[in-house]
DNA sequence: AATATTAGTATACTTAAGTATAGTTAAATT
DNA sequence: AATTTAACTATACTTAAGTATACTAATATT
């Protein structure tokens, strides 16, 4: 019934994928990365411009994530020596790319819907 | 500098992508949602042989992770009726499915590495 | 001169996620 | 008959994540 697997023939998954499937879960989870990352695809925006876009998030939120972001590649944070100050945030190229992540996780999600609703 | 844009010039990200997103997030996130499912993607296994195979979970989480994902359609509990009972566990189609988003995960993760390590 | 705006920070708090440790039931083995 | 194994559950606790509220510094506007 239950074929025992020897341990020795499971193929182990190579340790960098594992690293490299933690660091993309890393910049994706959260309540408010998504809806920051989001936010950002469309076009480069100011703190305040981000914080409007997303209904209740506090600074608080948004200025930890911001710099979390930023911190690990994906955000970039430009300031514009103008007067006032112009503080801009953009995405990164790797920040852009996540899309084609995002683009796996709607295909997924979409097909798993549908693939749970036909057997309900 | 910062063009302004009008918010009915932007498109909205559809409902339905959103919500697919978070299934897909909703059922990576998390310490021991990764571990679980990649342990059950080399192939069905019992309690005990995920417990061994993940390293430091206990019995509450891996109890508690285990119905969150039978309950989210990704993996299937069989009972078996024989004596001893004997309680298996496995992905269902689209547990196993969800293997084209962590393919996506590592492809990104890994370029992204490449990416930040070439400007560090 | 008083008020508003941008881009945040500080402090205290609540809720959610995860851990530690022990216990349970049922059958199997010694 | 006593111990072991499988598949968990229960209770109490700690740590991490997120919230609420107020505040600040520098400039701009009225």
């Amino acid at each position: 019934m239950s074929e025992v697997k020897d341990i020795s023939t499971i193929k182990a998954c190579p340790r960098q994928f594992v690293l490299a499937i933690n660091d993309t879960l890393n910049v994706l989870s959260g309540k408010w990365k998504l809806p920051i990352i989001a936010s950002l695809l469309y076009g480069k925006s100011r703190f305040k411009d981000i914080q409007e876009n997303i209904e209740k998030i506090t600074p608080r939120m948004l200025s930890k994530e911001l710099k979390d972001l930023e911190m690990n590649g994906v955000v970039k944070r430009t300031v514009y020596d103008s007067t006032p100050i112009l503080i801009e945030y953009s995405l990164t190229k790797s920040g852009e790319d996540i899309l084609k992540v995002l683009d796996a996780m709607v295909d997924w999600g979409i097909a798993h819907r549908t693939e749970t609703l036909s057997k309900a």
